[in-house]
DNA sequence: TTTTTTTATTACAATATTGTAACACAAGAA
DNA sequence: TTCTTGTGTTACAATATTGTAATAAAAAAA
Protein backbone atom coordinates (compact mmCIF):
# COMPACT_ATOMS: atom_id res chain seq x y z
CA UNK A 1 0.00 0.00 0.00
CA UNK A 2 1.53 3.57 -1.28
CA UNK A 3 1.39 6.07 1.40
CA UNK A 4 1.01 9.38 0.42
CA UNK A 5 2.03 12.51 2.00
CA UNK A 6 -0.14 15.44 2.39
CA UNK A 7 1.28 18.74 2.92
CA UNK A 8 -1.66 21.30 2.74
CA UNK A 9 -2.95 23.63 4.87
CA UNK A 10 -6.38 23.95 3.99
CA UNK A 11 -8.31 21.64 6.01
CA UNK A 12 -11.26 20.88 3.76
CA UNK A 13 -8.84 20.44 1.33
CA UNK A 14 -6.82 17.99 3.58
CA UNK A 15 -9.59 15.90 4.81
CA UNK A 16 -10.94 15.56 0.93
CA UNK A 17 -7.76 14.86 -0.10
CA UNK A 18 -7.54 12.34 2.12
CA UNK A 19 -10.51 10.83 1.60
CA UNK A 20 -9.89 10.61 -2.02
CA UNK A 21 -6.50 8.66 -1.59
CA UNK A 22 -8.12 6.09 0.89
CA UNK A 23 -11.11 5.57 -1.28
CA UNK A 24 -8.14 4.94 -3.98
CA UNK A 25 -6.06 2.23 -2.50
CA UNK A 26 -3.79 4.94 -1.15
CA UNK A 27 -2.43 5.74 3.02
CA UNK A 28 -2.76 9.09 3.03
CA UNK A 29 -0.36 10.95 5.81
CA UNK A 30 -0.90 14.32 6.89
CA UNK A 31 1.69 16.19 8.07
CA UNK A 32 0.35 18.86 11.67
CA UNK A 33 3.55 20.48 11.66
CA UNK A 34 4.85 21.98 9.37
CA UNK A 35 7.97 23.12 10.56
CA UNK A 36 9.17 19.94 10.70
CA UNK A 37 8.42 18.69 7.65
CA UNK A 38 11.76 17.35 6.65
CA UNK A 39 12.11 15.66 9.64
CA UNK A 40 8.72 14.02 9.23
CA UNK A 41 9.39 12.80 5.42
CA UNK A 42 12.78 11.42 6.86
CA UNK A 43 11.03 9.22 10.03
CA UNK A 44 7.80 8.54 7.78
CA UNK A 45 9.44 7.91 4.55
CA UNK A 46 6.30 7.85 2.72
CA UNK A 47 6.36 6.93 -1.62
CA UNK A 48 4.92 10.26 -2.47
CA UNK A 49 4.10 13.81 -1.57
CA UNK A 50 1.62 16.15 -2.48
CA UNK A 51 2.87 19.46 -1.81
CA UNK A 52 0.90 22.60 -1.53
CA UNK A 53 3.75 25.11 -2.05
CA UNK A 54 2.01 28.22 -0.89
CA UNK A 55 2.05 27.15 2.96
CA UNK A 56 2.44 30.19 5.37
CA UNK A 57 5.18 29.99 7.66
CA UNK A 58 7.20 27.34 5.18
CA UNK A 59 9.33 27.30 1.91
CA UNK A 60 7.89 24.72 -0.10
CA UNK A 61 10.46 25.05 -2.77
CA UNK A 62 13.23 25.25 -0.53
CA UNK A 63 11.67 21.87 0.99
CA UNK A 64 11.15 21.04 -2.57
CA UNK A 65 14.84 20.96 -3.19
CA UNK A 66 15.89 19.29 -0.22
CA UNK A 67 13.46 16.52 -1.11
CA UNK A 68 14.74 15.95 -4.44
CA UNK A 69 18.37 16.31 -3.28
CA UNK A 70 18.28 13.92 -0.43
CA UNK A 71 15.99 11.81 -0.77
CA UNK A 72 14.10 10.90 -4.16
CA UNK A 73 10.89 10.79 -3.15
CA UNK A 74 8.31 11.84 -5.77
CA UNK A 75 6.53 14.96 -5.05
CA UNK A 76 3.57 16.49 -6.55
CA UNK A 77 3.50 20.02 -6.35
CA UNK A 78 -0.06 21.54 -5.88
CA UNK A 79 0.30 25.17 -6.92
CA UNK A 80 -2.71 27.76 -5.92
CA UNK A 81 -2.16 30.41 -8.68
CA UNK A 82 -3.04 28.87 -12.40
CA UNK A 83 -0.15 31.19 -14.18
CA UNK A 84 2.68 30.12 -16.11
CA UNK A 85 5.07 31.49 -14.09
CA UNK A 86 4.62 28.52 -11.53
CA UNK A 87 4.38 26.44 -14.22
CA UNK A 88 7.64 26.45 -15.03
CA UNK A 89 8.96 27.26 -11.65
CA UNK A 90 7.79 23.68 -11.05
CA UNK A 91 9.88 22.40 -13.75
CA UNK A 92 12.71 24.67 -12.38
CA UNK A 93 12.58 23.27 -8.83
CA UNK A 94 12.60 19.64 -10.43
CA UNK A 95 8.95 18.31 -9.27
CA UNK A 96 7.38 15.10 -10.94
CA UNK A 97 4.13 16.72 -11.70
CA UNK A 98 2.37 19.43 -10.16
CA UNK A 99 -1.77 20.47 -10.38
CA UNK A 100 -3.20 23.26 -10.15
CA UNK A 101 -6.04 24.05 -7.61
CA UNK A 102 -8.93 23.61 -7.71
CA UNK A 103 -7.97 20.23 -8.32
CA UNK A 104 -9.72 17.48 -10.71
CA UNK A 105 -10.08 13.89 -8.44
CA UNK A 106 -9.68 12.75 -11.48
CA UNK A 107 -6.77 13.72 -12.74
CA UNK A 108 -4.90 13.68 -9.03
CA UNK A 109 -5.41 10.23 -9.15
CA UNK A 110 -3.91 9.78 -12.88
CA UNK A 111 -0.90 11.61 -11.78
CA UNK A 112 -0.63 9.80 -9.20
CA UNK A 113 -1.16 6.49 -10.86
CA UNK A 114 1.54 7.89 -13.12
CA UNK A 115 3.94 8.36 -11.19
CA UNK A 116 4.45 4.68 -9.67
CA UNK A 117 3.48 3.32 -13.32
CA UNK A 118 6.74 4.60 -13.95
CA UNK A 119 8.60 3.87 -11.64
CA UNK A 120 7.75 0.02 -11.38
CA UNK A 121 8.50 0.14 -14.88
CA UNK A 122 12.26 -0.56 -15.16
CA UNK A 123 11.55 -3.51 -12.75
CA UNK A 124 8.22 -4.81 -14.33
CA UNK A 125 10.39 -4.83 -17.71
CA UNK A 126 13.01 -7.19 -16.51
CA UNK A 127 11.49 -10.03 -16.61
CA UNK A 128 10.61 -12.35 -19.52
CA UNK A 129 7.92 -14.95 -19.48
CA UNK A 130 8.46 -16.66 -15.90
CA UNK A 131 12.07 -15.92 -15.88
CA UNK A 132 13.33 -13.41 -13.26
CA UNK A 133 16.39 -11.18 -14.38
CA UNK A 134 18.30 -9.87 -11.71
CA UNK A 135 20.95 -7.77 -13.67
CA UNK A 136 22.68 -6.51 -10.97
CA UNK A 137 24.38 -10.10 -9.93
CA UNK A 138 23.67 -11.38 -13.01
CA UNK A 139 21.34 -13.94 -12.24
CA UNK A 140 18.12 -15.74 -14.12
CA UNK A 141 16.16 -17.03 -11.91
CA UNK A 142 13.03 -19.82 -12.97
CA UNK A 143 10.97 -21.65 -10.71
CA UNK A 144 13.72 -23.36 -8.96
CA UNK A 145 16.43 -22.62 -11.14
CA UNK A 146 18.81 -19.82 -11.61
CA UNK A 147 21.38 -19.50 -14.40
CA UNK A 148 23.79 -16.82 -14.18
CA UNK A 149 24.64 -14.68 -16.87
CA UNK A 150 28.37 -12.85 -17.14
CA UNK A 151 28.38 -9.42 -17.73
CA UNK A 152 27.96 -9.49 -21.68
CA UNK A 153 25.36 -12.24 -21.70
CA UNK A 154 23.66 -9.90 -19.48
CA UNK A 155 24.48 -7.15 -21.40
CA UNK A 156 22.62 -9.16 -24.88
CA UNK A 157 19.91 -10.36 -22.83
CA UNK A 158 18.21 -7.27 -21.50
CA UNK A 159 18.37 -5.59 -24.49
CA UNK A 160 16.79 -8.28 -26.29
CA UNK A 161 14.31 -8.62 -23.18
CA UNK A 162 13.46 -4.72 -23.93
CA UNK A 163 13.05 -4.85 -27.44
CA UNK A 164 11.72 -8.57 -27.53
CA UNK A 165 9.89 -9.50 -30.64
CA UNK A 166 11.49 -7.04 -32.58
CA UNK A 167 14.88 -7.41 -34.66
CA UNK A 168 18.02 -6.35 -32.92
CA UNK A 169 21.06 -6.06 -34.77
CA UNK A 170 24.40 -7.06 -34.65
CA UNK A 171 25.75 -3.94 -34.76
CA UNK A 172 23.78 -2.61 -32.30
CA UNK A 173 24.75 -5.13 -29.80
CA UNK A 174 28.41 -4.76 -30.97
CA UNK A 175 27.88 -1.26 -30.02
CA UNK A 176 26.35 -2.24 -26.45
CA UNK A 177 29.41 -4.77 -26.04
CA UNK A 178 32.44 -3.27 -27.28
CA UNK A 179 30.93 0.25 -28.61
CA UNK A 180 31.41 -0.98 -31.93
CA UNK A 181 35.70 -1.06 -31.88
CA UNK A 182 37.33 -2.13 -34.46
CA UNK A 183 39.70 -4.51 -32.80
CA UNK A 184 37.03 -6.71 -31.89
CA UNK A 185 36.53 -10.42 -33.74
CA UNK A 186 32.83 -10.00 -35.58
CA UNK A 187 32.90 -13.74 -34.38
CA UNK A 188 32.82 -12.45 -30.67
CA UNK A 189 29.83 -11.88 -30.45
CA UNK A 190 28.43 -15.08 -32.01
CA UNK A 191 30.01 -16.56 -29.78
CA UNK A 192 28.50 -14.20 -26.76
CA UNK A 193 24.82 -15.53 -28.26
CA UNK A 194 25.90 -19.10 -28.03
CA UNK A 195 26.87 -18.75 -24.94
CA UNK A 196 24.05 -17.02 -23.93
CA UNK A 197 21.38 -19.62 -25.55
CA UNK A 198 23.04 -22.36 -23.88
CA UNK A 199 22.28 -20.74 -20.39
CA UNK A 200 18.76 -19.79 -21.58
CA UNK A 201 18.07 -23.59 -22.91
CA UNK A 202 18.99 -25.21 -19.34
CA UNK A 203 16.45 -22.87 -18.30
CA UNK A 204 13.88 -24.38 -21.18
CA UNK A 205 14.29 -21.62 -23.64
CA UNK A 206 15.97 -23.32 -26.31
CA UNK A 207 14.23 -21.50 -29.18
CA UNK A 208 13.70 -18.06 -27.87
CA UNK A 209 17.07 -16.08 -29.71
CA UNK A 210 15.56 -16.46 -33.32
CA UNK A 211 18.31 -16.44 -35.95
CA UNK A 212 17.59 -13.24 -38.67
CA UNK A 213 20.02 -14.08 -40.71
CA UNK A 214 21.97 -11.26 -42.41
CA UNK A 215 20.27 -8.37 -40.03
CA UNK A 216 20.58 -10.18 -36.15
CA UNK A 217 18.39 -11.43 -33.44
CA UNK A 218 15.20 -11.10 -32.35
CA UNK A 219 13.99 -12.96 -29.09
CA UNK A 220 10.46 -14.28 -29.18
CA UNK A 221 7.63 -12.86 -26.95
CA UNK A 222 5.78 -16.19 -27.60
CA UNK A 223 7.05 -19.66 -28.38
CA UNK B 1 17.82 15.68 -30.48
CA UNK B 2 14.81 13.81 -29.37
CA UNK B 3 12.39 12.70 -32.22
CA UNK B 4 8.69 13.81 -32.12
CA UNK B 5 5.87 12.49 -33.90
CA UNK B 6 3.01 14.69 -34.32
CA UNK B 7 -0.73 13.35 -34.95
CA UNK B 8 -2.83 15.81 -35.11
CA UNK B 9 -5.15 16.68 -38.52
CA UNK B 10 -5.83 20.80 -37.69
CA UNK B 11 -3.23 22.07 -39.92
CA UNK B 12 -2.87 25.14 -37.83
CA UNK B 13 -2.20 23.24 -34.57
CA UNK B 14 0.06 21.28 -36.54
CA UNK B 15 2.18 24.46 -38.17
CA UNK B 16 1.86 26.04 -33.95
CA UNK B 17 3.01 22.57 -32.23
CA UNK B 18 5.82 22.27 -34.93
CA UNK B 19 7.41 25.45 -34.17
CA UNK B 20 7.03 25.02 -30.31
CA UNK B 21 9.23 22.07 -30.36
CA UNK B 22 11.67 23.30 -32.86
CA UNK B 23 12.43 25.93 -31.21
CA UNK B 24 12.59 23.88 -27.51
CA UNK B 25 15.41 21.89 -29.42
CA UNK B 26 12.67 18.63 -30.34
CA UNK B 27 12.71 17.64 -33.61
CA UNK B 28 8.97 17.06 -34.74
CA UNK B 29 7.91 14.74 -37.49
CA UNK B 30 4.28 14.98 -38.87
CA UNK B 31 2.62 12.49 -40.17
CA UNK B 32 0.98 13.01 -43.84
CA UNK B 33 -1.39 9.80 -44.30
CA UNK B 34 -2.99 9.09 -40.88
CA UNK B 35 -4.45 5.75 -42.66
CA UNK B 36 -0.58 4.29 -42.12
CA UNK B 37 0.24 6.02 -39.09
CA UNK B 38 1.39 2.79 -37.43
CA UNK B 39 3.92 1.40 -40.22
CA UNK B 40 5.32 5.48 -40.04
CA UNK B 41 6.26 5.01 -36.14
CA UNK B 42 7.57 1.85 -36.98
CA UNK B 43 9.64 3.20 -39.70
CA UNK B 44 10.75 7.04 -37.98
CA UNK B 45 11.10 5.50 -34.47
CA UNK B 46 10.48 8.73 -32.79
CA UNK B 47 11.05 9.31 -29.21
CA UNK B 48 7.71 10.68 -28.27
CA UNK B 49 4.19 10.61 -30.16
CA UNK B 50 2.00 13.58 -29.57
CA UNK B 51 -1.24 12.12 -30.11
CA UNK B 52 -4.39 13.63 -30.96
CA UNK B 53 -6.82 10.85 -30.27
CA UNK B 54 -10.05 12.66 -32.16
CA UNK B 55 -8.50 12.20 -35.81
CA UNK B 56 -11.32 11.74 -38.46
CA UNK B 57 -10.80 8.34 -40.22
CA UNK B 58 -8.35 6.83 -37.55
CA UNK B 59 -9.12 4.75 -34.53
CA UNK B 60 -6.38 6.79 -32.11
CA UNK B 61 -7.20 4.26 -29.46
CA UNK B 62 -6.32 1.26 -31.00
CA UNK B 63 -3.36 2.63 -32.38
CA UNK B 64 -2.35 4.09 -29.00
CA UNK B 65 -2.88 0.20 -27.52
CA UNK B 66 -0.95 -1.13 -30.69
CA UNK B 67 1.95 1.45 -29.52
CA UNK B 68 1.92 0.61 -25.90
CA UNK B 69 2.09 -3.10 -26.35
CA UNK B 70 4.79 -3.53 -29.09
CA UNK B 71 7.08 -0.13 -29.03
CA UNK B 72 7.42 1.35 -25.47
CA UNK B 73 7.30 4.67 -27.37
CA UNK B 74 5.71 7.05 -24.57
CA UNK B 75 2.19 8.55 -25.63
CA UNK B 76 1.21 12.41 -24.64
CA UNK B 77 -2.32 12.14 -25.81
CA UNK B 78 -4.22 15.26 -27.21
CA UNK B 79 -7.90 15.29 -26.11
CA UNK B 80 -10.62 18.20 -27.59
CA UNK B 81 -12.82 17.60 -24.94
CA UNK B 82 -12.19 18.64 -21.60
CA UNK B 83 -14.24 15.94 -19.91
CA UNK B 84 -12.89 13.36 -17.13
CA UNK B 85 -14.45 10.65 -19.13
CA UNK B 86 -11.88 11.56 -21.33
CA UNK B 87 -9.40 11.44 -19.27
CA UNK B 88 -10.55 8.34 -17.68
CA UNK B 89 -9.94 6.49 -20.93
CA UNK B 90 -6.19 7.97 -21.38
CA UNK B 91 -5.44 6.45 -18.15
CA UNK B 92 -7.37 2.99 -19.36
CA UNK B 93 -5.18 3.21 -22.42
CA UNK B 94 -2.28 3.47 -20.87
CA UNK B 95 -0.83 6.90 -22.29
CA UNK B 96 1.92 8.26 -20.68
CA UNK B 97 0.49 12.13 -20.00
CA UNK B 98 -2.46 14.04 -22.04
CA UNK B 99 -2.97 17.73 -22.39
CA UNK B 100 -6.39 19.24 -23.26
CA UNK B 101 -7.05 21.29 -26.59
CA UNK B 102 -6.67 24.44 -26.17
CA UNK B 103 -2.95 23.50 -24.34
CA UNK B 104 -0.95 25.68 -23.14
CA UNK B 105 2.47 25.77 -24.40
CA UNK B 106 4.55 25.18 -21.45
CA UNK B 107 2.31 22.58 -19.83
CA UNK B 108 2.75 20.62 -23.01
CA UNK B 109 6.53 21.27 -22.91
CA UNK B 110 7.35 20.65 -19.07
CA UNK B 111 4.95 17.51 -19.75
CA UNK B 112 7.22 16.06 -22.80
CA UNK B 113 10.47 17.07 -20.87
CA UNK B 114 8.88 15.44 -17.68
CA UNK B 115 8.68 12.05 -19.63
CA UNK B 116 12.41 12.43 -21.33
CA UNK B 117 13.21 12.93 -17.57
CA UNK B 118 12.41 10.12 -16.15
CA UNK B 119 13.65 8.06 -19.09
CA UNK B 120 16.99 8.98 -17.79
CA UNK B 121 16.37 8.56 -14.27
CA UNK B 122 18.12 5.42 -14.06
CA UNK B 123 21.24 6.32 -15.42
CA UNK B 124 21.14 10.01 -14.03
CA UNK B 125 20.48 9.18 -9.78
CA UNK B 126 23.53 7.20 -10.62
CA UNK B 127 25.94 9.46 -10.63
CA UNK B 128 28.63 10.19 -7.35
CA UNK B 129 29.68 13.99 -7.53
CA UNK B 130 31.41 13.55 -10.76
CA UNK B 131 31.62 10.19 -11.30
CA UNK B 132 29.26 8.80 -13.72
CA UNK B 133 28.42 5.00 -12.51
CA UNK B 134 27.56 2.34 -15.63
CA UNK B 135 26.16 -0.10 -13.74
CA UNK B 136 25.80 -2.62 -16.48
CA UNK B 137 28.90 -2.30 -17.45
CA UNK B 138 31.23 -1.77 -14.38
CA UNK B 139 32.38 1.38 -14.97
CA UNK B 140 33.26 4.62 -12.98
CA UNK B 141 33.83 6.84 -15.47
CA UNK B 142 35.29 10.70 -14.51
CA UNK B 143 36.60 13.20 -16.82
CA UNK B 144 38.97 10.99 -19.20
CA UNK B 145 40.00 8.16 -16.61
CA UNK B 146 37.55 5.26 -16.62
CA UNK B 147 37.68 2.28 -13.69
CA UNK B 148 36.45 -0.86 -13.94
CA UNK B 149 34.74 -2.79 -10.96
CA UNK B 150 33.99 -5.94 -10.69
CA UNK B 151 29.94 -7.02 -10.16
CA UNK B 152 30.68 -7.26 -6.48
CA UNK B 153 32.37 -4.33 -6.14
CA UNK B 154 29.75 -2.92 -8.25
CA UNK B 155 26.73 -3.87 -5.87
CA UNK B 156 28.85 -2.49 -2.86
CA UNK B 157 29.33 0.82 -4.47
CA UNK B 158 25.43 0.81 -5.72
CA UNK B 159 24.23 0.41 -2.51
CA UNK B 160 26.67 3.01 -0.80
CA UNK B 161 25.61 5.56 -3.32
CA UNK B 162 21.74 5.04 -3.13
CA UNK B 163 22.05 5.48 0.68
CA UNK B 164 24.92 7.90 0.91
CA UNK B 165 25.71 9.90 3.68
CA UNK B 166 23.68 6.79 6.13
CA UNK B 167 25.33 4.60 7.84
CA UNK B 168 25.16 1.03 6.30
CA UNK B 169 25.72 -1.80 8.19
CA UNK B 170 28.26 -4.90 7.33
CA UNK B 171 25.18 -7.10 7.37
CA UNK B 172 23.19 -5.59 4.77
CA UNK B 173 26.05 -5.77 2.66
CA UNK B 174 25.95 -9.57 3.09
CA UNK B 175 23.31 -9.88 2.53
CA UNK B 176 23.12 -8.36 -0.81
CA UNK B 177 26.75 -9.89 -1.87
CA UNK B 178 26.26 -13.33 -0.78
CA UNK B 179 22.41 -13.32 0.79
CA UNK B 180 24.09 -13.83 4.21
CA UNK B 181 25.34 -17.49 3.48
CA UNK B 182 26.77 -18.79 6.37
CA UNK B 183 29.46 -20.21 4.76
CA UNK B 184 31.16 -17.25 3.60
CA UNK B 185 34.02 -15.66 5.17
CA UNK B 186 33.14 -12.60 7.21
CA UNK B 187 36.66 -11.31 5.77
CA UNK B 188 35.25 -11.82 2.42
CA UNK B 189 33.34 -8.25 2.74
CA UNK B 190 36.03 -6.68 4.52
CA UNK B 191 38.11 -7.64 1.23
CA UNK B 192 35.99 -6.76 -1.01
CA UNK B 193 35.26 -3.12 0.21
CA UNK B 194 38.88 -3.16 0.43
CA UNK B 195 39.25 -3.64 -3.45
CA UNK B 196 36.13 -0.91 -3.98
CA UNK B 197 38.51 1.77 -1.89
CA UNK B 198 41.49 1.18 -3.53
CA UNK B 199 39.57 1.77 -7.17
CA UNK B 200 38.34 4.80 -5.62
CA UNK B 201 41.39 6.45 -5.18
CA UNK B 202 42.66 5.88 -8.45
CA UNK B 203 39.97 8.42 -9.74
CA UNK B 204 40.47 10.73 -6.74
CA UNK B 205 37.75 9.68 -3.93
CA UNK B 206 40.42 8.35 -1.24
CA UNK B 207 38.63 8.90 1.72
CA UNK B 208 34.91 8.22 -0.02
CA UNK B 209 34.23 5.29 2.47
CA UNK B 210 34.40 6.09 5.93
CA UNK B 211 34.37 3.19 8.55
CA UNK B 212 32.38 2.94 11.56
CA UNK B 213 33.73 0.36 13.65
CA UNK B 214 31.51 -1.95 15.35
CA UNK B 215 28.48 -0.96 13.08
CA UNK B 216 29.42 -0.85 9.12
CA UNK B 217 30.20 2.20 6.52
CA UNK B 218 29.54 4.82 5.34
CA UNK B 219 30.03 6.93 1.39
CA UNK B 220 30.33 10.75 1.96
CA UNK B 221 28.45 13.17 0.20
CA UNK B 222 30.33 15.91 1.53
CA UNK B 223 34.23 15.73 1.37
C1' DT C 1 49.17 0.78 29.59
C1' DT C 2 47.86 -3.99 27.89
C1' DT C 3 44.41 -6.81 26.02
C1' DT C 4 40.73 -7.66 23.05
C1' DT C 5 38.00 -6.84 19.23
C1' DT C 6 37.31 -5.18 14.77
C1' DT C 7 38.89 -3.88 10.37
C1' DA C 8 42.70 -3.64 6.58
C1' DT C 9 46.05 -5.48 3.51
C1' DT C 10 48.45 -8.73 0.89
C1' DA C 11 49.39 -13.03 -1.35
C1' DC C 12 47.50 -16.97 -3.28
C1' DA C 13 44.87 -20.55 -5.56
C1' DA C 14 40.64 -21.92 -7.60
C1' DT C 15 37.36 -20.69 -10.78
C1' DA C 16 35.13 -17.58 -14.15
C1' DT C 17 35.27 -14.67 -18.04
C1' DT C 18 36.41 -13.53 -22.55
C1' DG C 19 38.22 -12.94 -27.30
C1' DT C 20 40.37 -15.69 -30.89
C1' DA C 21 40.94 -19.32 -34.04
C1' DA C 22 39.66 -23.31 -36.39
C1' DC C 23 36.24 -25.77 -38.10
C1' DA C 24 31.25 -27.11 -38.73
C1' DC C 25 26.84 -26.03 -40.30
C1' DA C 26 22.98 -23.86 -42.70
C1' DA C 27 20.65 -20.99 -45.93
C1' DG C 28 20.36 -18.74 -50.08
C1' DA C 29 22.40 -17.75 -54.77
C1' DA C 30 24.17 -19.25 -58.96
C1' DT D 1 23.76 -29.23 -57.18
C1' DT D 2 27.81 -26.32 -55.86
C1' DC D 3 29.44 -22.09 -54.15
C1' DT D 4 29.26 -18.38 -51.13
C1' DT D 5 28.16 -16.04 -47.20
C1' DG D 6 26.80 -15.74 -42.67
C1' DT D 7 26.26 -18.07 -38.32
C1' DG D 8 27.26 -21.79 -34.70
C1' DT D 9 30.34 -24.56 -31.86
C1' DT D 10 34.29 -25.99 -29.52
C1' DA D 11 38.84 -25.68 -27.59
C1' DC D 12 42.18 -22.76 -25.82
C1' DA D 13 44.97 -19.25 -23.61
C1' DA D 14 45.17 -14.88 -21.40
C1' DT D 15 43.04 -12.24 -17.83
C1' DA D 16 39.80 -11.26 -14.32
C1' DT D 17 37.33 -12.42 -10.33
C1' DT D 18 36.82 -14.09 -5.89
C1' DG D 19 37.03 -16.25 -1.24
C1' DT D 20 40.47 -17.69 2.12
C1' DA D 21 44.30 -17.36 5.08
C1' DA D 22 47.92 -15.03 7.32
C1' DT D 23 49.33 -10.98 9.11
C1' DA D 24 49.07 -6.07 10.21
C1' DA D 25 46.87 -2.16 11.96
C1' DA D 26 43.72 0.42 14.52
C1' DA D 27 40.32 1.37 17.77
C1' DA D 28 37.97 0.22 21.95
C1' DA D 29 37.93 -2.07 26.43
C1' DA D 30 40.06 -3.44 30.56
Amino acid sequence: MKRILIIEDDETIQVELSELLKASGYEPIILIDFQHAEAEINKNKPDLILLDINIPYMNGELLLQKIRKNMDIPVIMVTSKNTEADELLSMMYGADDYITKPYNPNILLFRIANIFKRQNKNEEIFSYFDVEIDKERGILRKNNMEVFLTKNEMLIFSHLVIHKNQMVTRDELMTILWNNAFYINDNALTVNISRLRAKLKEIGYENAIETRKGYGYLLNEVL
